[in-house]
DNA sequence: ACCGCTTGCGAGATCGTTCTCGCAAACTTG
DNA sequence: CAAGTTTGCGAGAACGATCTCGCAAGCGGT
């Protein structure tokens, strides 16, 4: 029978309860050293009865690692991205030992300077960070992180020299163009979220995150390829709200001669073309044709289903945190910079001008 | 100039460099105590000077507490739930100064039952848990918790005697079933997924959880108070998997007198409405009705725009955080049960079939 | 000039664990 | 049977912070 403290037991109270000493008490319970088995049964059995659970926070103290490492990410809803990864980051977390600390930062530079001061309080094992796209990012540099290791994931801060996970959106989005070309589309609309925009704008904003950037040279090398001059490449860019994501594509669809098809660089804005086409009576695939990227159920499931840039999210996550354990468990390991290939998934909302009467 | 040490500065280097003992270094830094502006002003730059950063793990156990959350998820995509949820929760804990260790169950209670088990290891100060549908709840009885508290959102586990926060499905399924009618809606159709059913099946299972249990009775509730007779009120049940969720659907539609109007449990099942729907060619919104519980921005933004029963999703983070940091600041608060308001958003998912010759 | 009070600071204990070291008992070996 | 080796276990230090004491110096009041 335990006495009953006030306090959580310890190995302390293990100890006097097997009669045997905090040393031994903790080397039959861990597993190290020598002792016998007697020893081990009676002081597992002494542990059972009065509950014991370790305080990983001393064992960590102790040991020099915690065992968790540091998410920083970027929360939005309706890319499904946010969710995907975070899910793919936790469980593969938990499959090789290591438990997540979260932290949103809303794309806000200093929310994510501080989220990463805390965690590195909190002597988290490394960190994974989907960089914000505003400003600067001294508070990544090695110096600044204590020595821990770092991966990011999603977009690429070219002079951080730190190892990276991304999609090859570059790939994927010049295979959608290709594609919608090969589908008899000549005049292609290029819808852009970007961050520090104000409203709309014609005119290419000076800094794209990398993503984003990497989609804006596919669509532009696939239309180059194709032969689709300049003035058949209709760029929009907007900020990342719904009024200047709707204003953007009711510009588009009011010209005097709107695209074919839209572009568009995220799922935010695919949802805004989908609101201001139906408002106008616009059937998707048939007199305005979509792609985007990034897939999702609803993009799937859709009538009609949208054709997507699909990225490989959840083996996104899964190679960032092979990577950061990777580092953790050995450090010195190289720099490297992975990029996944996405996959272009056709469905209806690509309209076939090769056959149909051209509309509109 | 601080000597480089081959370990992360610690108070005692900050105490070193400024020419002062380990306590009045730390007196100083923390703000207690008595300490002279001149030294504190010394200190500080000692700090500055050589990068020191608290080490939080030594703070937390000196102080018994971790400044840490444990949450317990389960992930789904579909519903936007997860994300909002866990943004709502992460950002909420931040405001008050917590951080969040998250474990996702995919509603496995084994997982979930160790999950808890880690996080009280890593000395969390308390815990919001999803529940999981599946399997029992003793890991999450008080004495198994370390006298940590517990607040439970999404689901209600009566036996359990701890603070829920919840949303009310009962009262907004009753309401979207009432609308229904109104519109003229006189044969409806009810897709349920649940866990721990094998395929699909028109029988309802003798288990379900809280919020889905709720929807269940909501809907009976509306049909009964609408003078719908039970022979009109046709329940479907199916895992929540797609190919079960889709074989519910076309089941459904293949009576020989198939619903009007089909409610759905969740997104999932909203979706292979959808699917199956659509590769009939039946016109959502027209040929069939649909509602379903959760609102997203697909949803919203679709053509036509579903009608849904729109969850107060961040405010149930938020709440949750609320009742679990008053627990954790000033134990012994009354256990509460609150039941957070839904909200019907008609769209154009729904016919009025009062104008409309009842068409099929 | 003496007493009492405030001020500033340092020594040491503490949180709960792991791990090194040393010691005694038991065991092996020629 | 003596000498060396293995085995099992306990004492104590360590991780890095906070906090309780107590001490010495400075201060004002009589």
């Amino acid at each position: 029978m335990a006495e009953r403290r006030n306090h959580a037991p310890t190995i302390v109270d293990v100890a006097e309860q097997a009669g045997v000493s905090r040393a031994t008490a903790s080397r039959a319970l861990s597993g190290y050293g020598r002792t016998s088995a007697a020893t081990v049964e009676r002081v597992r059995r002494a542990a059972d009865e009065i509950g014991y659970r370790p305080n990983e926070l001393a064992r960590a103290m102790r040991a020099g690692s915690t065992g968790t490492i540091g998410l920083v990410v970027i929360a939005d809803f309706t890319n499904a991205f946010f969710d995907r990864a975070t899910k793919s980051i936790v469980d593969a977390a938990r499959k090789r030992g290591y438990q997540v600390l979260i932290s949103n930062t809303d794309e806000d530079a200093e929310v994510e300077r501080r989220a990463i001061e805390t965690l590195l309080e909190k002597q988290v094992d490394g960190l994974i960070v989907f960089p914000s796209a505003t400003g600067h990012s001294e508070h990544l540099e090695a110096g600044n992180l204590g020595g821990r290791p770092l991966v990011l994931v999603d977009r690429r801060l070219d002079d951080l020299g730190v190892s990276t996970v991304t999609t090859d959106d570059y790939t994927g989005t010049r295979e959608a163009v290709r594609n919608a070309v090969a589908l008899g589309h000549s005049r292609l609309g290029f819808l852009v979220t970007a961050a520090n925009i104000a409203g709309h704008t014609v005119a290419r904003p000076p800094a794209l995150i990398s993503s984003v950037r990497d989609r804006a040279d596919g669509f532009a090398a696939g239309a180059a390829e194709a032969g689709i001059p300049p003035e058949d490449q209709v760029w929009h860019f907007s900020e990342d709200v719904p009024e200047s994501s709707e204003a953007a594509v009711a510009a588009m669809l009011d010209l005097d001669a709107p695209p074919s098809i839209i572009f568009t660089s995220n799922n935010d804005m695919a949802l805004s073309v989908l609101k201001v086409a139906g408002s106008r009576g616009l059937a998707i695939g048939r007199e305005v044709s979509l792609v985007t990227v990034d897939d999702s159920p609803w993009a799937a499931y859709m009538v009609p289903g949208i054709t997507v840039v699909a990225r490989p999210v959840e083996q996104l996550g899964e190679l960032a945190v092979e990577r950061l354990v990777a580092e953790i468990e050995s450090p010195g390991q190289p720099v490297e910079d992975i990029q996944l290939p996405t996959e272009l998934i056709p469905r209806a909302s690509v309209a076939d001008l090769r056959t149909a009467s051209p509309e509109r």
